[in-house]
DNA sequence: TAATTCAAGACTTGTTAAGTCCTGATTTAT
DNA sequence: ATAAATCAGGACTTAACAAGTCTTGAATTA
């Protein structure tokens, strides 16, 4: 369904307060900011900890921080950290799929993934949280088909 | 993690194959020839034919052939004809976020989906079949299935 | 030393994709 | 007419995995 996994969705809503906090953030206040389960805001941040997207200090009066800037997270960065390399199929993930010689695809989905990706990659947490003026709600129903070739979308100013 | 549902895979494989395919081809044939178990892909063209994406022909020597082109035809449209609206989060499909008070992202994942979508409404079916020329040729309707597991011949040349 | 907070991972639950099967309708061939 | 092939439609079962919870332990501060 090409769908994003709430993890994901969660870790870039967390991500973006955080960015907005001053100093530590634990992981009960944030559940409570942002009105995720607690228990989940906490097995995300540990996550994104070791993923070296937030920094965390322990202790009392412990919690976490942003690692970088809002500027500089992509959001494939975001989704990479929660769910693991963007794949859209199974053919993608660097496995092999064991209906290669059938399909009559041979690796055309790679294609397709690498566009997505690059088109992630060129979102930025401060992309995310800006709080748009006037956003095209529903995007171009059918776009006019054109080659795979034009791989870098340019999504950078409908965003910016 | 944004992946793609194995129906919406395998129905593009479905659709490259009857596009390259003469006359009609049975479900069960299709089955054969591209190694996706038989019931699911007489599931997937009953909803393809009702989608409008195949045509479909009853009867003894019936079967389905593709309605358009495969040039004509977006990975989008196929996505959206197995899936439904592709939507990467809950926000992005209509309803109302339930947590929108607290979230801070205000619609941001439309951007970001919208991106998305204009991209697979840029890739084609036509292209999604390059770099497959080399098929295995078999007679239309009648396929051994003796032949199916026999070969596996290249399998590292698909990661490309 | 006690309170606070993160670290790590096992565990349970719920959703939904994925796959199967049955019954009926339509078309063709004999 | 009759039989065989094939799709149409939908109900049903299964399995995978995301999502969420809990428990124990380690680090830091007061």
């Amino acid at each position: 369904m090409l769908r994003l996994s709430k993890l994901a969705d969660y870790a870039t809503v967390l991500l973006v307060h955080l960015g907005r906090h001053e100093g530590l953030a634990t992981a009960a206040a944030l559940a409570v900011e942002t009105g995720v389960p607690e228990p989940t805001v906490a097995k995300l941040l540990k996550g994104l900890a070791s993923s070296g997207l937030v920094l965390s200090h322990r202790g009392a009066r412990g919690g976490y921080r942003l690692a970088g800037e809002l500027e500089k997270v992509t959001v494939a960065a975001v989704i990479a950290a929660v769910d693991g390399p963007i794949a859209i199929t199974a053919c993608c993930d660097g496995r092999e799929c064991e209906h290669s010689s059938l399909c009559g695809l041979s690796g055309q989905w790679d294609v397709v993934n690498d566009a997505i990706l690059s088109t992630l990659n060129s979102i930025t947490l401060a992309d995310m949280g800006r709080h748009a003026e006037r956003l095209p709600r529903r995007g171009p129903a059918l776009a006019p088909a054109a080659t795979v070739g034009a791989e870098s979308p340019s999504v950078t100013e409908a965003v910016s």
